[in-house]
DNA sequence: TTGAAAGCGCTAACAT
DNA sequence: ATGTTAGCGCTTTCAA
């Protein structure tokens, strides 16, 4: 009934604090120095049991040991962090100008991965969405402030201002793809360059050839990579001239680059389009033209999204590893934090083909 | 060129920490101490005006506030954590049994609501994937060692272990989305049965007489909240019996439920399907069974996935807020952090008519 | 209004 | 092997 600042917060009001005097009141945690008293030891002794260091006479590291169970004891990580400089956490910080780009599924997918790696630690994961200025900013403190051991930064533009950030931090920094303007030391990538050639050279292969291509963002490493693979597919076969239409990974630049592919070059008989989310708007445009697919166009998407099984026909596309993509760079984070000197991967992609090519 | 044990982390090696005496050496965080010492004052005075806090004279103020932008000086939130009590961070954990799941759009678009609000405070956003027994043990760790100030849980199944948890923390929680057992205090939650109602009513009101129903897992809040929508659309209506089949959730299932669906009641006019994913692979089985969409059988969904725009024919379906649902749930947790007492939340659904309903 | 001093809970250098 | 002693950087009594 009296109502304090602190927010109430039981869920159900069922136990009043006075009507346990049993032996489980967790209510206070207990502190390094009680775990000492219990165990008959000086603080010191304790904390070397507790972060197994040596020099500890067994009777006296089994007499904490019990203590710490009796007491439930768990050292407080804020006051550790404090005395190490060590926090006990990363951070996983995407970059962009939309926020709501980070409702797409591919970064839940890379979460899923960093996580699955991130729970065989004890490391805590921080997420910043540094898509206005004011995440920026955020991130920023976090990285002054080392509210964080570790950082991995994703899809980068241009030349954004979150690379020389991490790099000020001096801490460790892992990238999610590659920037366009420089390559970082630690990387983790997909092959999106490989991946458009072996998206064209099954064009190729199944006998087209005017084969167009729609982009995605050319200042993302992404978007630039991908179309990179497409080009050499198409000269190492001596197939010119390049039919290309730059989109930006949006459904809508999709429907606007195939039309004006359409325009531009009504010859073409196949289009490798940078991405699954584009190529519906694409297949879309090419129905509302009377293209049949692949009769008249063959398409080729990437990512392998959920949705392109499903599309009309089902889509042939380059599927890259992206959960495999979020493992790696949690591995490679914790093994710059360990103090190696990992080498950047590249992820191998694959196409899947469907009905569209 | 030396190798330290610390990562080598800086991405381009080009100034030496010698070659710089200027006036930006900002290697070194400035204390709270040489703030003090620079503006003529004591600690104490410093931290007051840091707080801003009363009983500092105008000059003694000013003073500081010079200081604090000379050196740059910022905070360090560790030791003000140990000192206070307060980390500075919140947690959002997501349930489930499965970690894949966390992939769907539809966790991508809650973070973004929540980043929203919390983009305005100085909080952190930690996250954690309690899907494994390891994730349960960690939010477990998070919230024993106060490594956060407040708690938002999602998805919550049946008797889930979490609940208990955040409560025995003692912080503030709020829900997203109510669990079967019991209802929450604090909770942000859209409005499954009212959506699912309107959906059943527009079969209704569109002269459909045999509906049945593929539901979702419905040891759910949500999956359990949508069967009552249906139910109370056909009761209202005086429209029995009821035709129904559980899913849960995925794809398969509803594949699965649509064909049990058919087999049982070949004379359904009409289905309410509790998620756009179960509905794609509903409306998959009815083209193979030859029954027309909406002709034989009109079909509407759940959710406004971005697929359900692009499935064949373009699927009706119930729209919910689901950024919306993200900032309330953003929004309760400062206002309980305060020490306000928010009312729960029920986020208004709507129906989205496309072609197959 | 002001400053001294005592913590917060832990780690680590040092002496024994 | 063990304990003592300083911190880490901040907040917060308390006395002046």
């Amino acid at each position: 009934m009296t109502t304090s600042v602190r927010p109430p917060t039981k869920l159900s009001g069922q136990t009043r604090e006075e009507d346990v005097m049993a032996i489980e009141t967790p209510r206070h945690q207990p502190t390094l120095d009680e775990v000492a008293a219990r165990a008959g030891v000086s603080r010191s002794a304790a904390s070397r049991v507790i972060n197994n260091a040596p020099h500890v006479s067994r009777a006296k590291r089994e007499a904490v040991q019990r203590a710490v169970l009796d007491l439930g004891y768990v050292p407080n990580p804020t006051a550790r962090a404090l005395a190490t400089n060590q926090v006990g956490a990363v951070v996983l910080a995407v970059s962009g100008d939309n926020p709501a780009m980070f409702a797409e599924p591919f970064f839940g997918q890379v979460i899923v991965g960093v996580n699955a790696v991130l729970e065989q630690t004890d490391l805590e994961l921080m997420l910043v969405l540094a898509t206005s200025s004011r995440g920026q900013a955020k991130l920023e403190q976090v990285l002054r402030n080392r509210q964080a051991d570790g950082v991995m930064l994703m899809s980068l533009h241009g030349d954004d201002p979150l690379a020389g950030l991490a790099d000020r931090s001096h801490l460790p920094v892992v990238f999610g793809g590659r920037p366009l303007t420089f390559e970082p030391k630690y990387y983790v990538d997909a092959d999106n360059r490989g991946g458009a050639r072996l998206a064209t050279e099954h064009l190729i292969d199944t006998g087209r050839t005017r084969i167009a291509t729609i982009t995605g963002s050319l200042d993302e490493g992404a978007g630039a990579a991908r179309y990179r693979g497409y080009q050499e597919a198409l000269a190492i076969a001596g197939l010119g001239p390049e039919r290309m239409e730059p989109g930006d990974f949006t459904e809508e630049s999709g429907e606007r680059a195939m039309t004006r592919l359409l325009e531009r070059c009504p010859d073409l008989d196949s289009v490798f389009i940078a991405s699954d989310t584009m190529a519906v708007g694409a297949l879309r445009v090419l129905r509302d033209h009377g293209r049949t697919v692949p009769g008249d166009v063959a398409v080729v998407g990437f990512n392998d999204l959920a949705g392109a099984r499903h599309t009309d026909p089902p889509l042939t596309t380059v599927h890259q590893p992206v959960e495999a993509l979020g493992q790696e760079m949690g591995r490679m984070l914790l093994a710059l934090m360990a103090g190696n000197d990992p080498s950047p991967l590249i992820l191998p992609t694959r196409l899947v083909k469907r009905q569209s090519a």
